[in-house]
DNA sequence: AAAACATATGCAAAGTTTTGAATAGGAAAT
DNA sequence: ATTTCCTATTCAAAACTTTGCATATGTTTT
């Protein structure tokens, strides 16, 4: 069903697009070091700009960049929000750049 | 030698910057398919545009933007150009991925 | 309820990427 | 030497990203 014929995009383009959007979200420094930082254990905002030495609103930016694009999940604690990796295939990637 | 207070930049934050330009040039949905492309066998432009479908400017542009960034490198035959692989993570990154 | 704390959002200027169209270059065949 | 074939470069407009700053929202403590 739904024949090559019947579509405007090749099965091949829309799994490359797909992709593309993983990699192109972790093609930041600050955003790959964040993603390196959780992959290691979920952590809070201030956490982050901690460990980062980054201003508050613009980590916060990041996260809502990686949250949009389905990389991370945020979790409410108190007054704290506890992110964490969800897309399994960050893991991978980061391994794979040690090559 | 160098300690860290002689340099602006701490070494996770320049390790960091030297992954993203990777995940960066193959965070397009096209230079992603060319590298898929190239990493089953080196290929010719003229391959490459007509498995992609694409117009010859567009994939020789996609091509020195791999090449400028240090992941492809191209070699003379005659007319043609074959271009293949060179930086050791893609191959890596493109099976992680699939995950 | 006000203050203090932690996080999120909106906005905008500067910079970068994307993409197409036109054109240039290099090698081989006639 | 001219033509043909294959690849590379240049230019420019539109779209998107980056980044900082100001401000808003939600939560706990006082």
């Amino acid at each position: 069903m739904d024949g090559d014929l019947a579509r405007n995009k090749t099965e091949g383009a829309v799994v490359a697009e797909e992709q593309a959007r993983l990699l192109k979200v972790m093609g930041n420094p600050w955003r790959l070091r964040i993603l390196a930082l959780l992959v290691e254990e979920p952590r809070q905002v201030g956490d982050l700009e901690a460990a980062l030495g980054l201003g508050q609103a613009y980590v916060s930016q990041q996260l809502a960049r990686l949250r949009a694009e389905g990389v991370v999940e945020g979790e409410r604690n108190g007054r704290a929000v506890h992110y964490r990796i969800v897309d399994p295939r960050v893991p991978s990637v980061l391994k794979a750049l040690c090559r």
